[in-house]
DNA sequence: TAGGTAATGCTCACTGTGAGCATAAAGAGG
DNA sequence: CCTCTTTATGCTCACAGTGAGCATTACCTA
């Protein structure tokens, strides 16, 4: 029962959901895979060389890219029989994910950066619950669930009942919708091909890696101070409150978000102020690192009810 | 810039932090490594016939302990350059570890169950805050620290300032004791061997695995109520509350534990009570497994101030 | 029958949070 | 200069959730 390597035939790429927040767009890198002609993510090899798997992703896309990365997270790794390019589905292709956060757009080579909600329209709820959701994905899941219990608590218990909806279980939520044959991945690629009401496809399964990244962004913010890995050194508060939504897919309310940013001394004015296009100048705050060592866990949470 | 699967000299085994509660003992399964002489994690392959990845963890749990896992769920993937066995240190040794959550401490052939506390004595504070911590493990950071407010920072972003201490970040304690060359897998083994202020030691980079399943662990029972995976069917709102408080390593104020359970309808009586050796009986409670699809992010959070 | 040990019920103060109302400070257009 | 538009900012109120205790009830054992 002590370790007992195997399997040999065995291939292992490091993918990446490299994210960027622009106003109010949550975007991901994405590369045209030319074999499938699908976006995908990312991806780069592990090297004999590097000393953390961490340490290879940056290494990777600092050389491929010319990003460099500022914070990174191992997200998962994705082992499933025939996921993978075709080319090596007789061996196991192995993932291990990471979500990456940079400050801004940056341009990059033999890249695109695409908004995320159109990858999983559903989960945008800024502007009240979207089309793509209520005259789309519901109806679609109940026809598939039909008078089968388990499959209708299964829906319910990802998409939330009157009311209900949690922001977290993305990966859920996408799931549930490959397994019902819902997204281009798996069901009538006619159908649903691209920006329909469940969203652009993405080669192999690496929608599935960018809703693990959201979800995994989405819980995160609540209790580590990851936005300010988004926004550049000083912003206003509306900026904050802009990214938090975008990450959040929901609304908040503006005087309430204020109170608990200042409550929680994340930031600090500068005494600068923006030169506003339009309105009154909003102050400029920079993020306070010093929380880190003041509250046990300092973040920026989405109340989801 | 896309999937080039490299580095062939890998090998890949599935590491599993098996947990169980017994009374109010958090336990790990290890196993007893002859080369090293510590205890370790069972570790099991992934074989060529297996769909998944936690397909395969279930398989050989199975087949080489006997164990049927309720709950199991990617922790984390560990590669750093010259892990593993000395024997394949020349390849990269590659561990998907895994939580896996059952619910009695099962017997298990060649293997035993250790306290995890024991492991990690610096968490449990279910009785103040612990010697291992306040008379072992402060000052020997306080002095590694030194001057460098560097160090002092991250001391006190892991280990928490006056009164502060955030359950979670377990994994963060250890890699900083870790650095600091304070457990027996860095440090002079000779001061720290066993069950020493810096607790006992495991093969490899087993206790870290340890403390990533423990903070997991602790996280997720905010969220999701995995703790029931760790009871039998029915039990006391006592018995429930001794096994949060045993993961989480604090103790709870009775009776607003139980406002929170039954407020949260998390649970329903039975009508049968128990035979209790001393006392008032309790009613036998069992899990409402409605709660999934009735609230958002049913759990039982252990408030870390 | 008294004492020990838990289970249960209930109160009170305080904090955090959701929702609004109201005011201040700019630029643009007349 | 005055007014309108657009944000930024201040402040209040109600209410739910939570930490801490006090008090009472129900069994068992000596």
């Amino acid at each position: 029962m002590t370790a007992r390597p195997e399997d040999p035939a065995l291939t292992l790429t490091l993918d990446a959901a490299i994210v960027a927040v622009t106003g109010s767009r949550p975007k991901i890198l994405t590369v045209r895979d030319n074999k499938v002609g699908m976006p995908a993510l990312p991806a780069g090899p592990l090297g004999p060389e590097d000393a953390t798997l961490e340490l290879a992703l940056r290494r990777w896309i600092h050389d491929q890219a010319g990003i460099a990365v500022g914070y990174a997270e191992q997200l998962y790794t994705f082992g499933d029989l025939g996921r993978g390019p075709a080319a090596v589905r007789d061996t196991r292709a192995l993932s291990v994910a990471y979500l990456a956060l940079v400050r801004e757009e940056q341009p990059a080579a033999d890249a695109a950066w695409i908004d995320w909600y159109d990858l999983l329209p559903w989960e945008d709820h800024r502007e009240g619950p979207p089309l793509a959701l209520e005259d789309g994905v519901r109806p679609a899941l109940a026809e598939w669930a039909g008078d089968d219990e388990q499959r209708r608590n299964r829906v319910t218990a990802a998409f939330g009942g009157e009311g209900r909806w949690d922001g977290i279980r993305v990966l859920d939520r996408y799931e549930l919708l490959y397994e019902a044959g819902l997204v281009a991945e798996t069901g009538p690629a006619e159908e649903f091909t691209s920006a329909s009401a469940t969203g652009r496809a993405m080669a192999f399964d690496h929608r599935r890696i960018v809703a693990t990244a959201l979800g995994r962004l989405r819980g995160k913010l609540t209790y580590r101070p990851v936005v300010f890995e988004l926004l550049a050194d000083t912003f206003t508060l509306l900026m904050l409150q802009h990214t938090v939504e975008a990450l959040g897919g929901v609304r908040l309310h503006k005087q309430n978000f204020r109170r608990l940013v200042e409550r929680t001394h994340l930031v600090e004015g500068t005494g600068e102020r923006t030169p506003s296009p339009a309105g009154r100048p909003a102050e400029l705050f920079r993020f306070r690192s010093e929380v880190l060592l003041e509250r046990p866990r300092p973040g920026l949470g989405v109340p989801y009810r």
